[in-house]
DNA sequence: TGAATATAGTAGCAATTGCTATTATATCCT
DNA sequence: AGGATATAATAGCAATTGCTACTATATTCA
């Protein structure tokens, strides 16, 4: 029965993708790329190859979900003086302004999830799997180092 | 900043599956499939679409996975003797015998994930993702109504 | 210097998924 | 009975993703 934690896991992260994009789908942003853009707002002018490592996606994943977010007027390329290889990521005006909007629903869902939880329960929730996801996250760079 | 308890569970569930479909990535089978296998563990002799509402993918999606599945001789479809239209599906024996190995496998995952929590800190930590995801879930369920 | 190697990003292809429409069968209602 | 409607499953198409290979540029080191 110990498989229980990651299926439950599994299912409630899938609950709130569902719960996010059936809210958000008439703006035509993805809770996958809200995230990104959530990631970007933190940290201007990354690279695209840092930031695919940030999100977990595969470097080409990053870069198509970067395209239709220029061709959506949500982030912009700017070349990266110091390396004519790279791009560095900017968000646009229209960005910041979908944003505030999106940072109000996205608390609304947290706090629905949440109901019925005592403020030290969330503390307790958060707390305890993050340790989780420090310990997977520990072995999959143990798995890579293997690897090299 | 509470967006936080949605990006940690999505991560985390995906560290969970990334970590299952390295370990398996020889046998074929990838976690969400192993998931199908579980459920139908449970319930042989399942409908196609109620199995397709319990691991929560498109009718046509599931499908296909049984296609799949089908092909590999992990899973068989019985004519329905009830409904004409119908599929009843089952496991094969070849799907028992790599269920063994599966499950000490995600056992181990699951100790490694949760390793330095103490046992009552682990059911808690069930406990906890079992509220919001039944908050969740009830939300959906709701939406669905209205939708109706 | 300059050749070997590493890195940033992207294109082609195959696999997977879901939306919509479709077929076959079952059920409901007059 | 039999016509209208609902349901089980599937096919076509489009969108998304990742593997592999590739181009362009940077770095390393003899």
């Amino acid at each position: 029965m110990s498989e229980t934690i990651g299926f439950l896991l599994n299912d409630t992260a899938r609950l709130f993708r569902r719960s996010f994009n059936a809210r958000t789908k008439g703006s035509g942003i993805t809770a996958l790329q809200w995230r990104l853009i959530t990631y970007l707002k933190r940290h201007e002018g990354i690279r695209q190859g840092p930031l695919a490592e940030l999100i977990e996606v595969e470097p080409i994943t990053l870069s198509r979900m970067v395209d239709r977010l220029v061709e959506a007027e949500l982030v912009e390329r700017r070349a990266d003086p110091a390396d004519r290889r790279a791009w560095q990521l900017y968000l646009t005006p229209r960005a910041g302004d979908l944003l505030g909007g999106m940072r109000d629903m996205a608390d609304a869902l947290t706090a629905e999830a949440t109901e019925g939880l005592t403020a030290a329960e969330r503390d307790q929730l958060v707390e305890l799997v993050e340790r989780v996801r420090a310990n997977l996250s520990r072995r999959i760079c143990q798995k890579e180092k293997e690897t090299a």
